[in-house]
DNA sequence: GTATCTGCAAATGCTTTGCACACCC
DNA sequence: GGGTGTGCAAAGCATTTGCAGATAC
């Protein structure tokens, strides 16, 4: 998937965003960052901190997960919720997109439809609302399942 | 917001879900259908168990939550994911809706947009997949807050 | 009668928090 | 050096589950 910026231009803006934020900086911050932009996926919190002990043994899933909500809260990453489970986490740094979600095997596909994004703007502008942010999954049995169960 | 069915219409198709399953009724499972029927809005497993102990003060919570995941699997009652403090459920007897869901106050509003709807169906068919529901909340600062908020 | 349903309490699973030590500026 | 970050363990919260008694068919 097409990255709309490089690793360590999102991890200057992550210095500055930090000290901006009158905050520290930490080798974990950037190695969730680091993670996540490797990736390209979205990873739980649990394989993002597994991926991160490959290197750092010490490392604790409950850093991560303070360590997410505030790149969530920055806008360095998105969260995405799926049906079971938990969330998920993507860096942000990839063309927006929404999901599609198979119900058979969880596989994630990724897409963008414009003219739904258009109409979502003009949805939002019917009600005098100002538009933050959206989410849609479409919920589907997907290609390769549907093959494998034709019963 | 517009019914398609009446009340006992939908216990009736209840009854003969639960026969369907092998299953017996109860009281409790007529109650959470009819609680979500008469608020017509989004209410969460501890609301609902609130306003049914009004009328029955032995109800539980345990017993809602495998209520509220029977009715969602046998369709009587649609799941949608706030962005905090869980689920809410809302009867299915409405039109088909989405949501827009207000950052600032939490408000919900349903709309629907026949155009994206059309595109979703094209977008699942693009990918050979069989689109079972989709899941679309567009988050906002609603037209009441950013009346409220002008600073 | 017997299988299912319920209420209760305990368990689970994801996420958050309190605390003492480590580290950044 | 002082404040913020981390790891660990414990706490929180929504949800699920095990069990014994209650209820529907």
């Amino acid at each position: 998937m097409h990255r709309l910026e490089t690793l360590e231009s999102i991890l200057e803006r992550l210095r500055v965003s930090i000290r901006k934020n009158g905050l520290k900086n930490s080798k974990q911050r950037e190695e969730v960052v680091s993670v996540l932009y490797k990736s390209g996926t979205h990873l739980s919190p649990e394989e993002i901190t597994q991926s991160i002990r490959l290197r750092d043994k010490n490392t604790s899933i409950s850093s991560v997960y303070r360590i997410l909500n505030f790149l969530e809260k920055e806008r360095f990453i998105y969260t995405l919720e799926t049906n079971k489970n938990g969330r998920r986490y993507e860096i942000a740094a990839k063309e927006h997109h929404d999901h599609i979600i198979c119900l058979h095997c969880g596989d994630i596909i990724e897409f963008v439809d414009p003219e739904i994004e258009e109409r979502q703007i003009q949805v939002a502008k019917k009600f005098d609302a100002k538009l933050v942010s959206h989410d849609m999954r479409l919920f589907v049995v997907c290609a390769k399942c549907l093959l494998a169960n034709k019963d």
